[in-house]
RNA sequence: GGGCGCAUAGCUCAGUUGGUUAGAGCGUCUCUCUUACACAGAGAAGGUCAGGGGUUCGAGUCCCUUUGCGCCCACCA
C-alpha cells in the first residue's frame, strides 16, 4: 500500500486516540485569545461555556455524552468561526452521592461505617476515593472528543472553588440573606440529613387512609378523623374543623384526648379545612405536616416533634418510643383498636413524598437548618429573563422558569453530611455565631477562644450555583473572568432548570453584579428506542463507552446531535447509531475516492481558473457548488437559531445523496477527460474540504482524519494552490461562507435536474423491465428544446443510466417513432428505449395513458391554482415556480398524446 | 388543581418567518459484489400529517376544540 493509500473502512478505532492526542498536544483546545499569554487583545469577544460538572466519582452515560456533544458541537463551529473559545471542564464533588458511595464501599471492603471512621478518617478516605477514581469521567469526556481546555480544569472541593464558597457564605450572611434557625424542613431518615424541597419527588401510591375517633374529654362523643399516617396521632396538638360545619361547630372550643397518650388538645375552628373531604375534621400535627404547621403558627398551638434523626419514635411518643415509625403505625393503630377508637380503615391513592437519593420516604420533620433568604435573589433573577438580558432555548422553559422563581420558598442549604464544604460559623460556648473568609480565632461577640465549627455542610448545589464564576477566579478579579465572564451559552438539560440553572443565575446576579450567561440552551433527556425511562431494572440501559468501542464515537455524537428538536427527549437505538456509523464510513469512502483522483493527477499542471467564476465549469460542477453555497446558507441560518440537529440532517442529505451518489459518479465520467480532469479534481476537493469543515463539528474525528489526508494529497498536487492557505488542522480551518458565484446561472440547476430525472426514468424502467444492470442500452432522444443540453450531456445520461454511448441518437425533432421501444417522457424530452422482445405494445400504451392521465390530472390542478387568487395574492417567486411546473407537464402531456396516436 | 410537551410511513423521528405531488433512517420487496464504500449501489411498496371546526389564495405548520400518551409544578388529611 502505497502511503496515499487508505484503508477500505474507515477505522475509528485507530484513528480516535491518535487525532484527540493532535489536538490536545497541539493546544487546539486553549483560547486563541488568552488573558494570560502574549499577544491579547482584550477587545475580541469570546465564546465561553462552563460544562455542567459532572460527578466526580460518576461513570459515563447517555445523558453526558448528550451534553457534551452538543457543548463541544457548538464550541467547534465558534471556533471555526474564528471566534476566541473557552470552554471550561471540571467535575462536582456531588456530597450525597459521594459520601453515599463511599460509604458502601467502606462497609463492603472494610465492613466499618462512617461512623465508627470518624469525620476526619472518612473524609480523607473520601479524597482518596477522589483521587483514585475522580479521573475516570474526565477521560471518557476526552473519548467523546470534547474540546475543552484541561489545563483550567476545576473541582468544586478544590482549593479556588472552596475559597469561592466561603465568600459568598460570608457575603450573603453579613447580608442578613442567611440565617439559622428551627423550621419545619424534610428530612431523609435514610440518609439522616435535610434535604431541599427540590430533592423531594413525589409518587402516586396506594396507600391506606386510617379513620378513628377523637373522643372529647369528660364525654363519650368524639370527632371522627382520618390520616395516612396514624404514627403522628402521637404528635397531634390539636383537632380542626371548619367553622360553618354544623357537625361539629358545637365541639369547637372543647378539649379533646390524644389517643393512647390521654393528652389534652383543643378543637379548633380553621378555614382550611375542607367540610367535604373525609370527615370533615383533620388532626393538626404542626410537627410532621406543612399545613398543620401553618395552622399552629395561626393558632399559636404547640408544635411537638415524634420523630428522631431516623425516624424512629422519639421520647414524646410515650410508650412508643423507640419504635420505627411505620412499626408504630401498626402498633398503635392495634392498640387503638383494642381501645375502640378505630372506625375503618380503606385503600387510598395518594402521592407520597420519597428522597430522590435514598428513595425512602421523607419526612416533614422541625429541625434547625441553614437557610437562604431567596425572595430577593429570586426576584433579580426573574428579572434578568424577563428583560432579555437571558435567553432561554426554547422559549416555553422561560414560563416555568417564572413560575418556579415566582413561588419560591426559602433553600434549605445545611446538609447533615460530611463530605462538602463545611458550614463556616464558628460557635462559642454561649452560643454567638462568628463567621468569616478566613477561620476565626475568637469569638466575634464575646471574644471567647472556645470556638467549634458548625458541623453541617453546604448543600452541593450551593458551589455549583458559583460555577461560572468560581471556575474563572472569582472573587478574584483575575484575568480570566474579566475577559471570559460572563460566560456565552450555558447547555444543559431541563431537568436541573431549578436545581442548577437557577441557582446560577440568581448567585451570578448577586455576586459578581451580572448574568452568568447569556442563552441557556435546555436540550433533552434520553430515553430508549420506545420511549421509556433508560433503567437497570428495565435492562433497557445503553452504555456510551460500549457504543463507542462498538461503533465510534463519531456515530454516536452524530445520532445524539441529529434527529431531536431542542428541549425534546430523544429516543435512542443502537440502530441508529449503527445508520451514523455507515455516514461516517461513506464519508470517509467518498474521501477515499477524492484523494485517489487528487494523487492520480498527471504532475503537468494545467490553468486553473478561480474558485468563483463559472466558467469551464460542467454542468455538474456549476450543480454541486451551487447547492453546496444553499447549503452553506441554510446550516448558518439553522445554527443562529439552535436547530443543530437539522443542520446536521441538511449536511448529511447533502453529503450522501447530492456529493456522493451524483456528484461524485458524475466526477468518474469527467476525470476521464483530460481536459477537465483537473477541474474536476479541483471541484471533489473544494466540495469534500467544505462539507468536511461543515461536518466537524458533528462528527470530528472521521472529518479531521480524512481532511489532513485531503490535505496532504492536495499540497503534492498539481492543484496545491487550493490548500495554500489551510491551517495544519481541520479543529482550526475557518468555518465555510456562502460565496456567490460569478457568471452562474439558475438555469443550470434545473438543467442538472431535468438530466436527474431523465436517468431515473431509464433506471426505474430497466428494474421494471428487469434488464440486466450490465446491458447497455441504445436510445433515441428528441430533446426538442433541451437538445443542445443533451448533447452536451449525452455521455454523462449514458454513463449513469446505463445507455450504450456509442448508439445513442440525439435529435431536436423526430420524424417517426422507433420500432419496438418503449418512449419515456420527461417535460420537453422523449427517449426512446428500443427493447426489441420485450415491448408489449397494448402494456405500453396501458402505461403511456396513466401517464397521461396524470399529467392531465397535474395540468388541470395548476390552471385551476393559477386562476385563482393565488396568482395574485402568492409571492412573485412562488407563482412562477408553479408556471413552470405547467409548463412542464403540459409538455409532457403533449408529448405522450403525440406517442399514443 | 395549575402549566407544558407529544400525536406525521410497520418502527424511531425530522419538517421554526404558512407556499401547494409530505422527508430520512431502520424494516419490507426486486435487482446488482459496476474499479470510493455490500457499513454499498439502483429501483419499489408504504402516509385522509390523531378527530372536529376556524383563519387564509394556500395549513403538517397559525387559532379554537375533542381524544389519547408523557412530563413538570402544587400543602388537601
Amino acid at each position: 500500500m502505497s502511503k496515499h493509500e487508505l484503508p477500505k473502512a474507515y477505522d475509528f478505532r485507530a484513528t480516535e486516540p491518535r487525532v484527540y492526542e493532535m489536538w490536545e498536544k497541539g493546544g487546539y483546545f486553549r483560547p486563541r485569545n488568552d488573558p494570560n499569554r502574549p499577544g491579547f487583545d482584550p477587545n475580541v469577544l469570546p465564546f465561553v461555556i462552563s460544562i455542567p460538572p459532572p460527578n466526580v466519582t460518576g461513570e459515563l452515560h447517555l445523558g453526558h455524552a448528550m451534553r457534551v456533544s452538543m457543548e463541544d458541537l457548538m464550541i467547534r463551529y465558534n471556533r471555526m468561526k474564528g471566534i476566541p473559545t473557552l470552554w471550561l471542564p471540571g467535575s462536582d464533588h456531588a456530597g450525597i452521592a459521594t459520601q453515599l458511595m463511599v460509604e458502601r464501599h467502606l462497609l463492603k471492603t472494610e465492613e466499618v461505617t462512617r461512623e465508627e471512621l470518624g469525620r476526619e478518617e472518612f473524609v480523607k478516605r473520601t479524597w482518596d476515593w477522589k483521587k483514585k477514581y475522580g479521573g475516570i469521567i474526565s477521560s471518557q469526556i476526552r473519548r467523546l472528543g470534547a474540546s475543552c481546555d484541561w489545563e483550567r480544569e476545576r473541582f468544586t472541593l478544590d482549593e479556588g472553588l472552596s475559597r469561592a464558597v466561603r465568600e459568598a457564605f460570608v457575603r450573603l450572611y453579613e447580608k442578613g440573606l442567611i440565617y439559622r434557625g428551627p423550621r419545619l424542613i424534610n428530612w431523609s431518615p435514610g440518609l439522616k440529613t435535610a434535604v431541599s424541597d427540590l430533592e423531594v419527588e413525589y409518587s402516586e401510591e396506594q396507600a391506606t387512609l386510617y379513620y378513628f375517633k377523637y373522643i372529647l374529654k369528660d364525654s363519650d362523643e368524639f370527632i371522627p378523623v382520618a390520616t395516612i399516617r396514624p404514627e403522628t396521632i402521637l404528635g397531634d396538638t390539636a383537632v380542626a374543623v371548619h367553622p360553618e360545619d354544623e357537625r361539629y361547630k358545637r365541639f369547637i372550643g372543647r378539649t379533646a384526648l390524644v389517643p393512647m397518650l390521654g393528652r389534652e388538645i383543643p378543637v379548633i375552628a380553621d378555614d382550611y379545612v375542607s367540610r367535604e373531604f373525609g370527615t370533615g375534621a383533620l388532626k393538626i400535627t404542626p410537627g410532621h405536616d406543612p399545613n398543620d404547621y401553618d395552622i399552629a403558627q395561626r393558632h399559636h398551638l404547640p408544635v411537638i416533634s415524634v420523630l428522631d434523626e431516623a425516624a424512629r419514635i422519639n421520647e414524646n411518643g410515650g410508650p412508643y418510643q423507640g419504635q420505627d415509625r411505620f412499626e408504630c403505625r401498626d402498633k398503635l393503630w392495634a392498640d387503638m383498636k383494642t381501645a375502640g377508637l378505630v372506625i375503618k380503615t380503606q385503600p387510598y391513592t395518594t402521592t407520597l413524598p420519597r428522597s430522590q437519593r435514598g428513595g425512602e420516604i421523607v419526612e416533614p420533620m422541625i429541625s434547625t437548618q441553614w437557610f437562604v433568604e431567596i425572595e430577593p435573589l429570586a426576584k433579580a433573577a426573574l428579572e434578568a429573563v424577563k428583560d432579555g438580558r437571558i435567553r432561554i432555548v426554547p422559549e416555553r422553559f422561560e414560563k416555568v422558569y417564572y413560575n418556579w422563581l415566582e413561588n419560591i420558598r426559602d433553600w434549605c442549604i445545611s446538609r447533615q453530611l460530611w463530605w462538602g464544604h463545611r458550614i463556616p460559623i464558628w460557635y462559642c460556648p454561649a452560643g454567638h455565631m462568628t463567621t468569616g473568609r478566613a477561620d476565626p480565632t475568637q469569638c466575634g461577640t464575646c471574644g471567647s477562644t472556645r470556638l467549634t465549627q458548625d458541623p453541617d455542610v453546604l448543600d452541593t448545589w450551593f458551589s455549583s450555583g458559583l460555577w461560572p464564576f468560581s471556575t474563572l477566579g472569582w472573587p478574584d478579579e483575575t484575568p480570566d473572568l474579566k475577559y471570559f465572564y460572563p460566560t456565552s451559552t450555558m447547555e444543559t438539560a431541563y431537568d436541573i432548570l431549578f436545581f442548577w440553572v437557577a441557582r446560577m443565575i440568581m448567585f451570578g446576579l448577586e455576586f459578581t453584579g451580572q448574568v452568568p450567561f447569556e442563552t441557556v440552551y435546555l436540550g433533552g433527556l434520553i430515553r430508549d428506542e420506545h420511549g421509556r425511562k433508560m433503567s437497570k431494572t428495565y435492562g433497557n440501559v445503553i452504555d456510551p463507552l460500549i457504543v463507542m468501542d462498538e461503533l465510534g464515537t463519531d456515530a454516536l455524537r452524530f445520532t445524539l446531535l441529529v434527529g431531536s428538536a431542542p428541549g425534546n427527549d430523544m429516543n435512542l437505538s443502537v440502530k441508529k447509531v449503527e445508520a451514523n456509523r455507515n455516514f461516517a464510513n461513506k464519508i470517509w469512502n467518498a474521501g477515499r475516492f477524492v484523494v485517489s483522483a487528487i494523487n492520480s493527477l498527471p504532475v503537468v499542471p494545467r490553468h486553473m481558473p478561480p474558485d468563483d467564476t463559472a466558467d469551464e465549469w460542467t454542468l455538474a460542477d456549476s450543480w454541486i457548488w451551487a447547492k453546496l453555497q444553499q447549503l452553506t446558507r441554510d446550516v448558518e441560518r439553522l445554527f443562529q437559531g439552535f436547530q443543530y440537529g437539522e443542520a446536521g440532517r441538511q449536511i448529511y442529505e447533502f453529503f450522501w445523496s447530492d456529493f456522493a451518489d451524483w456528484y461524485v459518479e458524475t466526477a468518474k465520467l469527467q476525470l476521464q477527460d483530460e481536459s477537465i480532469r483537473q477541474k474536476t479534481a479541483a471541484t471533489l476537493a473544494r466540495v469534500l474540504d467544505a462539507s468536511l469543515r461543515l461536518l466537524h463539528p458533528f462528527a470530528p474525528f472521521v472529518t479531521e482524519e480524512l481532511w489532513g489526508h485531503l490535505h496532504g494529497a492536495i499540497l503534492e498536487s498539481p492543484i496545491a494552490d487550493l490548500a495554500r492557505d489551510w491551517p495544519e488542522a481541520l479543529i482550526a480551518a475557518p468555518w465555510p461562507e456562502p460565496r456567490p458565484i460569478e457568471g452562474w446561472e439558475e438555469s443550470k440547476v434545473s438543467d442538472f435536474m431535468l438530466l436527474q430525472e431523465m436517468v431515473r426514468s431509464i433506471r426505474n424502467l430497466r428494474a421494471e423491465k428487469n434488464v440486466s444492470p450490465a446491458r447497455r442500452l441504445p436510445a433515441t432522444i428528441m430533446g426538442g428544446g433541451k437538445t443542445s443540453l443533451i448533447h452536451e450531456q449525452g455521455v454523462t445520461l449514458a454513463a449513469l443510466a446505463g445507455l450504450d454511448p456509442s448508439q445513442l441518437t440525439i435529435s431536436a425533432e423526430l420524424d417517426k417513432k422507433p420500432e419496438e421501444s418503449v418512449v419515456l417522457v420527461t417535460g420537453p424530452v422523449e427517449i426512446h428505449l428500443p427493447l426489441t422482445g420485450m415491448v408489449d405494445l397494448e402494456a405500453e400504451s396501458a402505461r403511456l395513458a396513466r401517464e397521461l392521465a396524470e399529467a392531465e390530472s397535474q395540468i388541470h390542478r395548476l390552471e385551476q391554482l393559477l386562476r385563482s387568487d393565488f396568482a395574485a395574492r402568492a409571492p412573485a417567486s412562488v407563482v412562477q415556480k408553479e408556471r413552470e411546473k405547467l409548463v412542464a407537464f403540459r409538455q409532457t402531456a403533449e408529448r405522450i398524446r403525440a406517442q399514443l396516436k
